[in-house]
RNA sequence: CGCGGAGUGGAGCAGUUGGUAGCUCGUCGGGCUCAUAACCCGAAGGUCGUAGGUUCGAGUCCUGCCUCCGCUACCA
């Protein structure tokens, strides 16, 4: 095998602990991440699995601050819960850190320094707006005002909604905090900037000319266009107080930024883990003959192909990448997977949930890995595949062959005759497996992979079926034996084979067959008898069980019902507005109308562009009701209309009045029509 | 509208450098009965979104168009 590397570090992308695990984590890096590793290590690599908790970064301080903890509450929450599932899940890291550790935060001090004192940094003041009611310096899109180029009174910091110009924060007219609604003013700030340009080069050269074969599209694909636009100096530093602090002068107040840290947290955790193992952790970043991996999903291309990279070769001492074997997200039933709206498989819930079927989760996720597109998890798959794939094919498998062995050979190994061709065609395609699985594990292609390995359990039973042992004991007792022994030896190979991708399963497997150490990969290529004649198997054993589909209603249930749980949740009314006059709200001028024609407005999702006879006049007016209505049963239906509200141009079409309308709760809209008589034209007061 | 991704038999997906279209599930037929009603064999089913182009030859390269998805914007 291929494999050239004296070591290996594998890295996975440090979890963000503001939330727990869910599949999507697992499919695009942790699971693919373990098989690559435990494979490496069936080979007897030297590897150095490393993660951690990514605990800095300003969405952790800001969600401290609206649930009144500290961000360490958070962070501890977080981090416990996601170690503990990792671990039941069979994630086997060699070390999993946190970044809130003192380790790494000498750690990354000293890069920043080390760096610093290099000249690696350019330094910018600039004018920064500041809360002075928060205390902090307010990030664009914190910031609303007018907009200098149409007056539009709620344009953000970074760009106008309304006009669609991008703006400067500063540009803004009458601005405001969105934390406190106070005016932000002025003030200086310092800021360490790497000048990613003068490193644009280097990238070019490294990977997108070194690269352009061996790195997956999707991955080349990005740092290609990121390094077309031209790549422009980054802040290292924020304003902030939750973070590493700068450690150099003038830069109190002020925290490394977390995508500076995030990353050099694979240095410090491999450090601890050196430590506590008695081993020296440089070879595993500096020396040529390791191989460092990152694994990653398609969200952290840039951080861990360009600036990470970047910031190791400031250095020169350090490793880069040998790959970065991104994979793309994965959605549920169809839907974007979100914590925020709930919608989740978390890892926590499936292992409470599913005792014992930590590897059906790990197959699912890897037979359908997002590594080339973004793909779907639906529980009716997952069952399918545990069903006709799991049991039907890799357990039935073994259990056909050790319930055999148990009834013609009271549970020992057979010893092995002459073999007919179709046993040395059989023993001869064994041996292939190992460099088959393991080419396409190196490839970075855990789906194939995955296949390869049922196709071993197919090969089984295959040869079962043709050789038809419970009739040979009839009529050809002599090939029994030999019968036995060869898919004996396919059941081994499969605790081995299958170690990587299922190793609770595996080690069933081995308790089953008896066997107490693995086997070796190179073992499986080479020799036909892997347990030998007279070895006693264990009892027999189901290694997988059937999924019913009450289980997969129930967990489409539960979806469903968090889902509209949490809508209800979010769906809380609004307070009463400020009392007003009779005369505020006789300047409303609301009327009948009815729709005469509607048509959707070309490249919008929401807008129905449409015509409402006023009695007196029909208007244009554009309605954001596309996604609850079509225009064909929008037409004839009666609506109140507020008409002196000032026209608008929207995308292109000028709007002369609002319909009114109300949500229900799901969001869909619905309308405020009136009733039936009410004639056109006619004020609503 | 901008950016990214995708359109391949009923469903879900492979198709790496262009050379007669594959896999899994499902369906139909058959075999087998050791096995968790599981296993094995066979068949039906695709003009590879569309229109052009390059080529001896394109799912695979080029151009235009259409549709879908995500992010973003629009919701007066």
């Amino acid at each position: 095998m291929a494999l050239k590397a004296k070591r290996y570090t594998v890295t996975a992308a440090l979890p963000y602990t503001n939330g727990p695990i869910h599949i999507g984590h697992l499919a695009g890096v942790y699971v693919p991440a373990d098989i690559y590793v435990r494979y490496l290590r069936a080979q007897n690599k030297d590897v150095a699995f490393i993660c951690g908790s990514d605990e800095h970064g300003v969405a952790i301080s800001i969600r401290a601050k609206k649930e009144g903890v500290s961000p360490k509450e958070i962070i501890d929450k977080y981090d416990a819960m996601i170690r503990g599932s990792f671990q039941r899940l069979g994630i086997s890291f060699d070390n999993y850190s946190r970044t809130s550790a003192q380790i790494h935060h000498e750690t990354a001090s000293s890069f920043f320094a080390n760096m610093h004192a290099d000249g690696k940094f350019i330094e910018k003041t600039t004018e920064q707006l500041y809360d002075p009611e928060a205390k902090q310096y307010l990030a664009d899109r914190f910031v609303t005002g007018i907009c200098p180029k149409c007056d539009h009174p709620e344009a953000y910091g970074d760009q106008c909604e309304n006009c669609g110009s991008s703006l400067n924060a500063t540009d803004l007219i009458q601005p405001k905090s969105t934390l406190s609604g106070s005016a932000p003013e002025l003030k200086a700030t310092k800021h360490w900037f790497l000048p990613l340009d003068q490193y644009e080069g280097f990238i070019r050269e490294w990977i997108l000319e070194g690269h352009k074969n061996d790195w997956k599209p999707n991955v080349y694909g990005q740092v290609k266009s990121w390094v077309d636009d031209g790549l422009k100096p980054r802040a290292v530093t924020r304003d902030l107080d939750w973070g590493i602090p700068v450690p150099v002068e003038g830069g109190e107040g002020k925290v490394l930024y977390v995508w500076f840290d995030a990353p050099i947290g694979y240095i410090s955790s491999t450090k601890e883990w050196a430590k506590r193992e008695g081993k020296d952790w440089k070879p595993y970043w500096k020396d040529d003959s390791t191989a460092l991996v990152h694994f990653i999903g398609k969200d952290n291309i840039v951080f861990h192909c360009i600036i990470f990279p970047s910031i190791l070769k400031t250095s020169k001492e350090y490793i880069l990448p040998e790959n970065v074997p991104a994979n793309e997200f994965l959605n549920l039933e169809g839907n974007k997977i979100s914590t925020s709206k709930n919608w989740a498989v978390w890892l926590h819930e499936y292992l409470d949930e599913f005792p014992g079927k930590e590897d059906v989760l790990r197959y699912v996720l890897t037979a359908n890995a997002p590594e080339t597109k973004d793909n779907d998890f639906t529980w009716k798959d997952f069952q399918t595949r545990n069903n006709s794939e799991l049991v039907a094919i890799f357990g039935n498998f073994i259990n056909r062959a050790v319930v055999l062995t148990h009834k013609y050979y009271a549970g020992k190994v057979p010893a092995l005759g002459e073999l007919l061709p179709q046993d040395q065609a059989v023993v001869e395609e064994l041996k292939q497996f190992p460099s088959r699985v393991g080419h396409s594990i190196e490839k970075y292609r855990f789906r194939e992979a995955s296949q390869e390995m049922i196709n071993l359990a197919r090969l089984g039973n295959k040869y079962l079926a043709d050789e038809e042992p419970w009739k040979r004991i009839k009529d050809a007792p002599e090939r029994v034996p030999t019968i036995m022994h060869i898919a004996l030896q396919i059941a081994a190979a499969l605790s081995s084979i299958s170690a990587p991708f299922l190793p609770h399963s595996a080690e069933k497997l081995r308790s089953i067959l008896n066997i107490s150490e693995p086997l070796g990969w190179d073992e499986i290529a080479q020799q036909t008898t892997l347990i030998p004649a007279n070895h006693s198997i264990g009892e027999q054993r189901l290694l997988f069980e059937k999924i019913e589909d009450d289980v997969i209603v129930a967990q489409l249930e539960k979806l469903e019902a968090t889902k509209v749980a949490n809508e209800d949740e979010n769906r809380t009314l609004p307070e009463q507005k400020e009392l007003i006059s009779f005369e505020d709200f006789s300047q409303l001028d609301l009327r009948v109308g009815t729709i005469l024609a509607a048509e959707k407005v070309k490249k919008t999702k929401k807008l129905l562009q449409l015509q409402v006879d006023l009695g007196e006049e029909v208007r244009t007016i554009v309605s954001g009701i596309a996604e609850s209505f079509t225009p064909e049963e929008v037409v004839g239906r009666k609506v109140t209309v507020l008409i002196n509200l000032a026209p608008r141009t929207i995308r292109g079409v000028e709007s002369q009045g609002m319909l009114l309308m109300t949500e229900d709760k799901n969001g869909k809209t619905v309308m405020v029509s009136p009733d039936k008589g009410a004639e056109n034209g006619y004020p609503i007061c």
